[in-house]
RNA sequence: GGCCCCGUAGCUCAGGGGAUAGAGCGGCCGCCUCCUAAGCGGCAGGUCGCAGGUUCGAAUCCUGCCGGGGUCGCCA
């Protein structure tokens, strides 16, 4: 049940009777047509802006068609009030009966209230993470995956079909580096010393790699040359890699639907099969690239290559496919693995990578726009850097040091729901900062702590009111006398119960998932507010003498807890029971 | 130098064509014999980086500039 849409569909309704009576000339466009809340809540409950879009098209003041709306729209559904005010809004109140509604529907729904056919099935393929398979992942993969994983439940929610996706790039030099390294490891665990040359990687972690593998090969590989164990190392390390990633992303909790594999592009045709795909096309061809502007790179030289069009999508410049040693460049599998998507017949595609990326954005957009013909939109959300603090200071990092912050580093110390709830605060194009301290503080400052707190009050109400023998599961509070529910404070906590609909929507449209967070955020300071009325107005509490009272005003704080509970799950952050 | 992102209250940030631009923190003043005061209310605080343009209307869209960050063939 989304008021505002049905609120809408009523100014819509009336708009029409305009336009039958000759209020309105006929063919009018009604889509820039929008009901929503208004700036300020004394305007009323809601506004819409029809008389000011319509005026221009049908050449009248938008003043008088408001008048002539709003005397059309008084008395329809719950509407008790509609006043012309500023340049043509109208102002709209709802009768108390509306908001109740909301909250028997609340109850009734559950944890689907707010769900939405915005989506109408279209299937959605996110991949994110897709961290090379080369060590732990740090707390930039962490937003990342905890994004991904948010993004991917909203459009679930809104309605789409969804598909999370990780795209493990075992295919490149990265994992031959991978593989030289953990052979350092495995001499370790021979008795001899490791060399880890510059360049290699120096973690720890693939100190039992090295060990599983003597367990696997014993001294077997020690005086072979690289040409005999690379592969066998590769697998078994990348493998390894892989089972590591995937238990630190089961401890944030993100699970992926499938997890795809940059190596089984290679040797396999499917490459070439996609580059062919563009040939035909004319968008892959052999040429020279214009040096770039600016200071040249030491080492330029001009050199013929495959390239791929993408200026003819609007990106700078074309782009290589193919290495000057005749390997393929990271691009050719990647163009061939989002033929791949397309193929598998998703209708949008969804990619989340660091901001470090930005750079490949337009030619990736462009091969998706050139395979699928321009019927699949690409959309790439970028996720900026997390500065981490501790006591205020910030945390430096380096690889080389080794001092690098794992996702298991935030998660065993914030806890996966505060990591979660936290690096969802920001939009993902803004930088995050995380404070080890700040986050874990239990205090209103801490927007996951507070939003919790709301929670475990609502559930503390249904503790004491079980207590005192009042019946209050859902069914019951569902036919409660909600007409009991006429207090402004209970309304305006009702009003923003009915506004969690329209938001998911706005929320999936935009992709915007920290949308979900600062709507909490504010749905909890109302049930916060209201709860502290009580102290000041006894009749206000959620508990009262009379049986029946008390539970329509527990079905109020019930249903604030439902859809907290709901926005938390999309999240991925479980509702806290009590702050113990 | 090209491209991308950002610039909103002292600080951290929402808002991304509509009404007098919001929240939290910090500052000041209040509220517990009462379901968790780990909370709530109020006051003070703004040339929405600058300059043009589009529009009935711009923090929001367009152009240019300034400032910060990222990135720039054979690393992914």
């Amino acid at each position: 049940m989304n008021l505002f849409a049905e609120t809408r569909a009523l100014v819509i309704g009336a708009l029409n009777d305009m336009v039958a009576a000759g209020e309105l000339p006929a063919g009018l466009d009604f889509a820039a047509v929008a009901v929503e809340p208004p700036r300020d809540a004394a305007h009323g409950d809601m506004a819409t802006n029809a008389a000011m879009v319509l005026a221009k098209p049908a050449a009248m003041q938008p003043r008088a068609i408001a008048e002539t709306l709003a005397a059309r729209l008084k008395g329809r559904g719950g509407i008790t009030s509609a006043e012309v005010a500023g340049p043509g809004f109208l102002n709209l109140r709802l009768a108390p009966a509306s908001w109740q509604a909301v909250v028997r529907a609340v109850l009734g729904d559950g944890g689907k209230f707010g769900r939405s056919d915005l989506g109408r099935g279209t299937k959605v393929n996110v991949e994110f993470v897709s961290a090379n398979p080369t060590g732990p992942m740090h707390v930039g993969h962490t937003r990342g995956a905890v994004f991904g994983d948010a993004l991917a439940s909203l459009l679930d929610f809104a309605g789409y079909g969804v598909t999370r996706e990780y795209y493990i790039n075992d295919g490149g030099a990265q994992v031959d580096v991978l593989a030289r390294s953990a052979f350092e490891r495995y001499r370790e665990a021979n008795g001899l010393s490791p060399e880890i040359a510059e360049g290699l990687y120096p973690g720890d972690y693939l100190i039992p790699v090295g060990e599983a593998l003597k367990e696997k090969y014993g001294a077997s590989l020690l005086d072979q040359p690289e040409s005999v164990w690379l592969v066998d190392v590769r697998e078994y390390a990348t493998a390894a890699m892989m089972q590591m990633i995937r238990e630190d992303l089961a401890l944030l909790g993100v699970e992926m639907d499938i997890y795809s594999s940059e190596k089984s592009f290679y040797g396999t045709g499917r490459i070439e099969a996609a580059l062919e795909r563009l040939r035909g096309l004319g968008l892959v061809y052999q040429g020279k690239l214009e040096p770039p502007k600016g200071k040249l790179p030491d080492d330029w030289e001009e050199r013929e290559q495959t390239l791929f069009r993408s200026t003819e999508f609007g990106d700078d410049q074309d782009r290589p496919v193919q290495k000057s040693d005749g390997g393929w460049t990271y691009f050719a599998p990647d163009i061939a693995y989002h033929y791949d998507k397309v193929e598998r017949g998703f209708d949008v595609l969804i990619d989340v990578w660091g901001a470090d990326h930005g750079g490949y954005v337009k030619r990736m957009k462009a091969a998706v726009s050139a395979l699928s013909e321009g019927r699949v939109p690409l959309e790439i959300k970028l996720i900026q850097l997390v500065k981490l603090f501790k006591n205020g200071e910030p945390f430096k990092m380096s690889k080389r040091a080794g001092t690098f912050v794992t996702l298991r580093d935030v998660v065993e110390q914030a806890g996966a729901d505060v990591t979660r709830f936290v690096m969802l605060t920001r939009k993902n194009d803004a930088p995050l900062d995380f404070d080890f301290d700040k986050v874990l503080e239990q205090s209103k400052d801490n927007p996951v702590w507070y939003v919790q707190y709301a929670h475990a009050r609502v559930r503390s109400v249904l503790r004491k009111a079980a207590e005192a023998g009042i019946a209050v599961d859902d069914a019951t509070l569902a036919g409660a006398d909600l007409g009991k529910l006429g207090h402004e404070a209970e309304l305006a906590l009702a009003r923003k119960i009915a506004e969690w609909p329209r938001l998911v929507e706005i929320a999936a449209k935009g992709q915007e998932p920290h949308r979900i967070a600062f709507y909490l955020y504010e749905l909890a300071s109302d049930l916060h507010a209201h709860w502290n009325r009580g102290n000041e107005d006894i009749t206000l509490r959620f508990i009262q003498e009379d049986t029946a009272t008390s539970q329509a005003k527990i079905a109020l704080a019930r249903a604030a807890g439902v859809v907290i509970s709901a926005g938390l799950g999309i999240l991925g952050v479980t509702p806290a029971e009590e702050m113990r």
